[in-house]
DNA sequence: CCTCCATATGGGATCGATCCCACATCGGCG
DNA sequence: CGCCGATGTGGGATCGATCCCATATGGAGG
C-alpha cells in the first residue's frame, strides 16, 4: 500500500471510521449498526457478528463525546484536589484513578493549589465538560452550591464544608486524634503541644477537638497556649514552632496535624539540637514515606489514602444512580502506626 | 419566586439552560446567539452585551462535548502514569496539571500502574473520547503506534519506546549518570555497584551507558558483577541488594537507579548494620523528600518533574498545532544534590 | 387462511453548538 | 439614483451515535 494512486494522497489518509462507515461496510444501515455494537434490540445473530468483525477490521472506536450528547449521561468524573505534589493527595488520586477505572469512568483530573479562585474556575469547566459528578477536596462552600444548583453531585472528601448540602468521605478526625493524644498523656506527657494548620476547616477542628477531649477524659487541664494555629505557609509554620520549642517551659511532645507541619517540626528539632523522642516526642496526623525511612521513625495517624478514594468513587457512583437518596457522610477510621519518636518525656 | 404554581411542580426544576432557551430569552436566534457569546463574526454591540447578560442571568454554561463534536478538535489531553502514588508521577503530574490549565486544556488522567494491558485499554478509551493528544510514560511501544495510526498526537515522557515515530522529553540520563558516577570515582571509590530496574527501557540504558561511559573516561575497568539489574518487584530487589552487600568483596558505592531502588538499598544497609557513608555511599536517580530528611541525607540526581511535565505540555501542544513538523525529543538536564551519603571509601 | 406476536431492519429525529449561506439593511460614492 | 461592500440576522445543515417508530417477515395458533 506505498505505492501512489488516488487512495495514497497526503493529507486524505484514513479518516477515523464512523458508525455509518461500519455500516456501509457491512451493507446495514446505522441503525442496525448501533443494535449490533451496543448488543441493545433485535439484530439477527449472524447480522451483529459481520458487523461486529466490520468495526473490528476498520479500528472503529465509538465516539464518547457524540454518544454522550445524545444519551445525556456522562461516563466521567471531575476530580479536583489542592496540591498532587503532597503524597497525602497523589495517594487520593492513585485511589480514585483505580476505582474509577473499575467503574468504567474515566476522570478529568485537576490541581487548584488551595486557592478558591482555580476552584470556582475548575467547577465551571466540569460543567462545560457536563461530568456525571464531581470529587473534591474544598477549600471552600461555593463549589459544591454551584455544582448542586446545576444538579451535578458532589462528594466533599478529607473535609466537609457543606454538611447536609452534599455527600462527604472523611476520616475520624475526633477519634485519631483524641486516641494518639491519650497514648501521649499516658505514657507521662503534660505539655503536648498541637500545631495546626486552620481551624476553621473541618479537619483542623475535629483534630483539635479529639486533642481536648483526651485532656478532658484524662481530667488534665489544658494549657491553650499550647495550641498554635501556623497556617498553610511553611516558612511562617516554621518560625511559629521555632518560637514554640524556644519557650522557656517548652512543650515536652509536639502533635502535628498535618504531614507538611510534621517536616516542619522535625526539621525545626533538628535544628535547635533537640533529639527525638529524649526531649521532644513528635507525632504527626498523616503518615508519609519519610517518616518511616528516617531515624527515629515518626509516629503517626495513618490515613488510608487508598480506600479513601476509593470510597469517595463508590458513594458519588451511588449518589449519581441514586440522586434522592438521603445525603450520607461516611467516617473511615484512621489507625495509628507507633514509631521511634514517641517516648515517655525524661 | 418560591410559591407553587405549574412552574414549580416538583422535577421539573430548572433544566441547564441551552444555547437555545438563552436566544429566546434575548429575542435573537441561535445563531445570533452564539456569535455573541464567542465573538466569532457579526453582531450588533448592543445585541451582543444583551446576549451576554442573559447568559449570565440565566447561569449558561456551554456544552463542550457538543462544541467538540461539532468542532472536531477536542480541548482535552490524555495523561497516562505508571504509579500516582510514587512522587515522581505525583510530581509529574502535578506539573502536567499546572502546565494544562494555563494553557486552557482540560487533563483526562489514568493510571496504568506499569501494565502493558491497561495501558491498551486507556488508549482506546483516549480515541474514544477524542482527546487533543496524549502524554504517556510508555510501558510499551504499542501506544504510541496505535495512537498515530488514529491520528492522535503523543508525547511519550520519561523513557522512550518509540523513538523517531513520535515527540519525547526526557531527562539526560546519560550525562547525569556519568556526572555523578564520576564523582563518586573521583573521591576515591572504585567498587562501585549499580543497581538498575530494567535495561531495556531508556532510562536504564542510558543511566547505565552513562556509569560505564565515567569508568572509560576515567580509565579505570568495570567489575561487570556489581551491575545488578533488580527488576520492579520491591521485595526482589530487596533480596538482590542483600546479595550484593554481602558479598566477600563487596561494593563501596551503591548507585540506585530509581527512587524505590534507592529506599530499598538505604533500608537494607540499615538492616544489615552498614553504616552511611562510612562503609557505604548512597547515590539516588531522582530526589525525593525522604532523601533530604534522613541523617545522613541521600546524594541524588534531581529530576525537575514539574518542569518535566510542563515541557510534555508544551511539546504536545505545539504537535497540535503542527502536526506536520519534525518529531523532536527534549531533554531536560538533572541536577545533583549532594547531600551526606557519599564520602570517600575507608 | 388469517391473526398475532416475536424478531429484524431502516428512516428520521434528536442531543447542543457551530457555521455556511441566503437575505436584509444601511451608508457612501460615482 | 442606483450600485456595492460592510454589517447584521436567521434558517438549516452538520458533527456521530442513539432511539423511537414504521414497516417487513416468519412461524405459531385459532
Amino acid at each position: 500500500m506505498t505505492a501512489g494512486g488516488a487512495a495514497g494522497r497526503a493529507g486524505d489518509v484514513a479518516r477515523r471510521a464512523t458508525i455509518r462507515e461500519v455500516a456501509e461496510a457491512a451493507g446495514v444501515s446505522r441503525s442496525t449498526a448501533s443494535r449490533a455494537l451496543t448488543g441493545q434490540g433485535y439484530v439477527a445473530p449472524q447480522v451483529r457478528d459481520r458487523v461486529r468483525a466490520v468495526a473490528d477490521g476498520l479500528g472503529y472506536v465509538p465516539d464518547a463525546t457524540a454518544r454522550h450528547l445524545r444519551r445525556q449521561a456522562s461516563q466521567s468524573i471531575g476530580v479536583l484536589l489542592s496540591d498532587l505534589a503532597n503524597p497525602f493527595y497523589a495517594g487520593l488520586a492513585a485511589g480514585i484513578s483505580q476505582q474509577a477505572r473499575k467503574r468504567q469512568y474515566t476522570m478529568m483530573l485537576a490541581d487548584d493549589g488551595g486557592s478558591a479562585g482555580v476552584e470556582a474556575e475548575a467547577a465551571e469547566t466540569f460543567v462545560a465538560l457536563r461530568v456525571a459528578g464531581v470529587i473534591v477536596t474544598p477549600v471552600s462552600a461555593h463549589l459544591a452550591s454551584y455544582l448542586a444548583r446545576q444538579r451535578i453531585p458532589v462528594v466533599e472528601v478529607d473535609r466537609q464544608f457543606s454538611a447536609g448540602a452534599c455527600d462527604a468521605v472523611l476520616v475520624d478526625n475526633g477519634s485519631a486524634a483524641q486516641k494518639v493524644t491519650t497514648q501521649l498523656i499516658e505514657s507521662g506527657h503534660r505539655r503536648i503541644a498541637l500545631v495546626i494548620d486552620e481551624m476553621h476547616w473541618t479537619t483542623g477542628r475535629d483534630r483539635l477537638a479529639g486533642y481536648r477531649a483526651a485532656f478532658g477524659a484524662a481530667g488534665l487541664p489544658l494549657d491553650e497556649s499550647l495550641v498554635v494555629s501556623a497556617g498553610w505557609d511553611v516558612e511562617a509554620a516554621r518560625v511559629e514552632i521555632r518560637k514554640l520549642l524556644g519557650r522557656a517551659e517548652p512543650p515536652t511532645a509536639l502533635f502535628a496535624a498535618n504531614n507538611v507541619l510534621a517536616e516542619a517540626a522535625f526539621r525545626t528539632a533538628a535544628e535547635l539540637g533537640l533529639a527525638i523522642p529524649g526531649q521532644l516526642s513528635l507525632v504527626s496526623f498523616d503518615d508519609v514515606p519519610w517518616m518511616s525511612m528516617v531515624t527515629p521513625g515518626v509516629t503517626a495517624v495513618r490515613q488510608d489514602t487508598a480506600a479513601l478514594g476509593e470510597a469517595a468513587v463508590s458513594q458519588l457512583i451511588e449518589r449519581i444512580q441514586s440522586p434522592l437518596a438521603p445525603v450520607r457522610t461516611v467516617l473511615l477510621s484512621a489507625s495509628i502506626v507507633t514509631r521511634g519518636s514517641t517516648a515517655p518525656p525524661a
